[in-house]
DNA sequence: CTGTATCCGCGAGGATACTG
DNA sequence: CAGTATCCTCGCGGATACAG
């Protein structure tokens, strides 16, 4: 029998930005400046290999979030910047965002209480 | 050095729902009616197996998304319901659903030109 | 009824070296 | 500059059996 999650707009969605790297090069995107495959593998601090952001970026592509624009140059030029698609995911992280800011200071405030709870009991 | 995409808002909630059967339990627990193990590992026509939906409500329970209340009853009862973290979470799915949509729409349009441009090529 | 306990395959993610 | 090509690790997800 088929998987009828596999044709739920949420979770197409959700799998659509799963992946170690995809919200971080989405997050580099969404100025809407194209980006460079350098730019993005050198902007930052992490260890991003060539073969994460290229397989990062090629499901990206496959997926129709972004778009991959070769300049015959030399040397050569390579520029992604997002889809129609892309951009209108970009825009409802928002809520997501906002989510998870309430959701950490939630966590942040029971495990205090579980500390100083424990604190208590020691005294 | 420390990896700043963990502690990044919008990666947090992503893999909080990030897990194969996350949404569907979410999904089966967002009436607001709480449910017991044996009727979320039922009412699926997929083969979610007593280890998966234990993991998979464990890492939920952890995250702070649902409780877990036990009924010290013969035979044992346990019911599960979304905390009120859990419900916020739920409520904002509906945009990530209705990009969902539209992408799939998208998508099929691109897919369906695809397929019309190979029959003229052909013709 | 509501779970553990094992065992295991597979693929995502990663390290390193090489190339047009 | 913008990638491939290999090889490897690790843990998610799954099958099956057992337990309080």
């Amino acid at each position: 029998m088929r998987d009828p999650r596999l044709h739920c707009p949420l979770t197409v969605a959700v799998k659509a930005i799963s992946g170690k790297w995809k919200l971080y090069i989405l997050s580099m995107l969404s100025d809407g400046t194209p980006k460079r495959y350098t730019e993005l593998l050198k902007s930052t601090c992490e260890n991003l290999t060539e073969k994460m952001l290229t397989s990062q970026l090629r499901e990206l592509e496959k997926d129709g979030i972004i778009t991959r624009k070769i300049y015959p140059e030399v040397p050569p030029r390579v520029e992604y910047m997002l889809t129609a698609s892309g951009e209108k995911l970009c825009a409802i992280f928002e809520p997501l965002y906002e989510w998870g800011v309430d959701y950490m200071k939630t966590q942040r405030h029971e495990k205090l209480a579980w500390l100083e709870m424990g604190l208590r009991e020691l005294s």
